[in-house]
DNA sequence: ACGGCTCCAACT
DNA sequence: TAGTTGGAG
């Protein structure tokens, strides 16, 4: 069956806004004096000047173009400023530009639901926000139009009628309008103040487009650039897509376009038209079938998501021809390299956005000389992810081996040392995923109790599981001060502190533990601290409050009573989970609501709040980041502080959950199954076969 | 075996 | 789940 068809009646107002040729304006807005002028974004000066990554348009006139290299960049535009990407650790390093991503998304989700599309994209829906101001103060009843409103384009008007701009206002402010033309008129509206305030605070110019979806708002933010925007009306739609080059489309630049040129001779959007929808499934596979066939509709019911931050982090680099690495040490070497890298943006994203990885993936590319079937790919590995830098480096190593090993496949023993073993790596790149947010209910937790007690006066909890004697926690004014035990801040150290010299769990790469599983061991410290809960470990954590910093009681609060070990011997007990953390809630209650109120709006705790973002400071006083002493720095201070709780997130009752209310349920949920994403909108991409006529109907 | 470096998502 | 593949910027 074909995936659910969207709405014909699809009205939503979706934006796609597109910084124009970012790296350049961050570089511009560094060094002012590069401004107007015509610029490109090179990295790797070295060979041939570098490869152009990011150009002006003022070079563009010049004919420049991205994946030009320098040398070339200065025949056809001598006078052409070329700036280089920093480099770290011998690499491309780019992260000034994601933190300037990030300044414009802290401004862009302002409106509504905002999707961070790439490093410098992001999807909007502006939905609610647009028929809210249709409602309450509709256009058609505004006296004068903003001037950035009325340079919107707004495909299907006469663009070259003496009086364009005067079709463009009576557009916006006629009363006879559809209510979705209005609608996007209302997000024309919103968007062209976003850009306005993106412009105010970042000094960046962007560009935007305006539909119903995100297919249509994509395309159109691409057709008027730079800093300008793009509406596209219901109306408009077939006339657009009915010449539009099928490349053009978002997902149609690859193989899968190319097939439908060469084998069906589709050469427009509009020529998918005369296929039926059962054709393009015969072709295509059921899902990609009915995408196209929608595409050519312009119907696309993909939700913009609500995300913020990236849901992974990696490092690579390539090591093309000569320079392939061709030893195990300078592998080594490298690999340590990226992934200090690496761990240092784990590091960042821990302490600025509360979350950790779970997963650490190593890729590579590699030839063989020598060999008969050199043409297999290296085999990409993974494994759970330890915090701490050595541990990562560590950790990526065995993979590298692993992959190595099975890449050369089982008969060649040797692998390490030798000059001549006839294999090379051309890419290596380790990474970061299942990002999830830190295990903090406590946050929303206390949230929730602290409204709930403005409503209720008891929390609502069956009472014959409150349990009053129970003196678990009543943390003293100053613990709470200080972010207390209820704060991230307080669990935050617990989990940034992972380094070489602490106990930690080891993990077992795979590559080590079918042969080397007893040399490893020894080496290995047996206590479990890890972050990462590693499906076998046998271990418990509870919650613990340490001593050292705050007033002496001590807590341990089972969260989990029904255990189900590898052996899956006990059976889960949902009156004891039930009762302990009742008490826990009811503690918390009874003790220190109140002063948990002084705890919200101390400094400290201020600090401790999770914004996605923590570049909504105006830019005067927020210069780009330090490069790495900030880490150390705060590791080392961090050090020193307690352990705040530990958990063990796998062995939670789903019986418990289901009785918490719901904003917990979804944030405990969050850290329970990072990996599993809320939603999965069923969208088609399966691109695989394009020569295979009807396999799946 | 060069465009380099990321990121996302679907599929198996 | 881990691993592969395609796509985009």
């Amino acid at each position: 069956m074909p995936v659910a068809r969207p709405e014909l009646s699809d009205s939503r107002v979706i934006a796609h806004v597109d910084m124009d040729c970012f790296y350049v304006q961050v570089e511009q807005r560094k060094q002012q004096s590069l401004r107007g002028q015509p610029t490109a974004v090179v990295q790797y000066n070295s060979w041939q000047g570098g490869g152009l990554i990011a150009v002006s348009y003022e070079a563009r006139k010049f004919g420049v173009k991205r994946s030009m290299r320098g040398d070339e960049a200065k025949q056809v535009c001598p006078e052409i400023h070329l700036v280089q990407v920093p480099v770290a650790r011998g690499k491309a390093d780019l992260n000034t530009y994601r933190n300037a991503g990030s300044e414009v998304v802290s401004i862009l989700s302002r409106r509504g639901r905002c999707e961070r599309a790439s490093i410098d994209e992001v999807y909007l829906d502006l939905t609610i926000a647009a028929e809210a101001m249709l409602a309450d103060n509709p256009p058609e009843c505004l006296e004068t139009i903003s001037e950035d409103v009325v340079q919107s384009h707004v495909l299907g008007l006469e663009e070259v009628g003496s009086d364009a701009r005067e079709n463009v206002r009576h557009w916006f402010t006629r009363s006879d309008a559809s209510r979705r033309d209005k609608l996007l008129a209302c997000g024309a509206f919103i968007v062209a103040e976003l850009r306005l305030q993106v412009l105010e605070e970042t000094e960046f110019t962007c560009s935007a487009g305006i539909a119903h979806n995100k297919m249509l708002a994509k395309l159109a933010s691409g057709m008027n650039k730079p800093a300008q925007q793009t509406v596209v009306p219901f109306s408009s739609i077939s006339k657009l897509l009915r010449t539009l080059p099928i490349k053009k489309m978002k997902q149609l630049g690859g193989k899968l376009g190319t097939s439908l040129q060469i084998d069906l001779g589709v050469n427009t959007v509009g020529d998918l038209l005369q296929f039926s929808e059962e054709k393009l499934q015969e072709y295509y596979g059921v899902n990609t079938g009915s995408w196209l066939w929608n595409t050519a509709r312009g119907i696309n019911g993909e939700e913009v998501k609500e995300r913020l931050l990236p849901n992974s982090h990696g490092s690579g680099k390539t090591f093309p021809g000569p320079r392939a690495l061709k030893t195990v040490a300078s592998v080594e070497k490298w690999l340590n390299e990226l992934c200090e890298e690496l761990s240092e943006r784990l590091q960042s994203d821990l302490e600025q956005n509360k979350r950790i990885a779970h997963t650490l993936t190593l890729h590579a590319h590699a030839y063989k000389s020598n060999d008969a079937d050199s043409f297999r790919k290296f085999p990409s590995k993974s494994c759970p992810l330890r915090y701490g830098t050595s541990k990562i480096k560590e950790d990526a190593l065995s993979l590298f081996q692993a992959g190595l090993r099975e890449y050369l496949g089982q008969y060649n023993v040797k692998i390490s040392g030798n000059q001549k073993s006839g294999w090379g790596i051309t890419g290596l790149s380790v990474s970061a995923s299942k990002i999830a947010a830190i295990p903090s209910g406590t946050r929303s937790i206390m949230n929730y109790f602290h409204n709930q007690e403005e409503t209720f006066p008891q929390v609502k909890l069956s009472s014959e599981q409150l349990i009053q004697d129970a003196p678990l926690l009543s943390p003293s004014e100053d613990s709470l001060e200080s972010g207390g035990h209820l704060t991230l801040q307080s669990l935050e150290p617990w989990i940034a502190c992972r380094e070489e010299n602490e106990e930690t769990k080891y993990s077992m790469p795979l590559d080590r533990q079918e042969e080397d599983k007893d040399t490893c061991k020894e080496k290995l410290p047996d206590k479990e601290t890890s972050i990462c809960s590693s499906p076998d470990a046998e271990v418990y954590r509870g919650w613990e409050k340490d001593q050292t910093e705050s007033s002496g009681d001590y807590l341990t609060v089972k969260i989990r009573d029904s255990l189900e070990s590898e052996e899956g011997k006990r059976k889960p007990n949902k009156e004891k989970g039930m009762s302990t953390i009742s008490r826990y809630f009811q503690s918390q209650l009874s003790g220190s609501l109140l002063k948990a109120e002084h705890a919200g709006t101390s400094k400290l705790s201020e600090s401790s709040s999770l914004s996605a973002c923590q570049s909504e400071l105006p830019q005067e006083n927020s210069p780009a980041r330090g490069e790495s002493s900030v880490d150390a720095h705060l590791c080392s201070q961090i050090k020193l502080k307690r352990p705040a709780w530990s958990y063990d997130i796998d062995e939670i009752d789903q019986d418990i959950l289901n009785e918490l209310p719901k904003q917990i349920q979804e944030e405990v949920q969050a850290w329970l199954r990072p990996q599993k994403r809320p939603n999965t909108v069923k969208r088609d991409l399966g691109i695989t076969r394009y020569f295979l006529p009807a396999k799946d109907k």
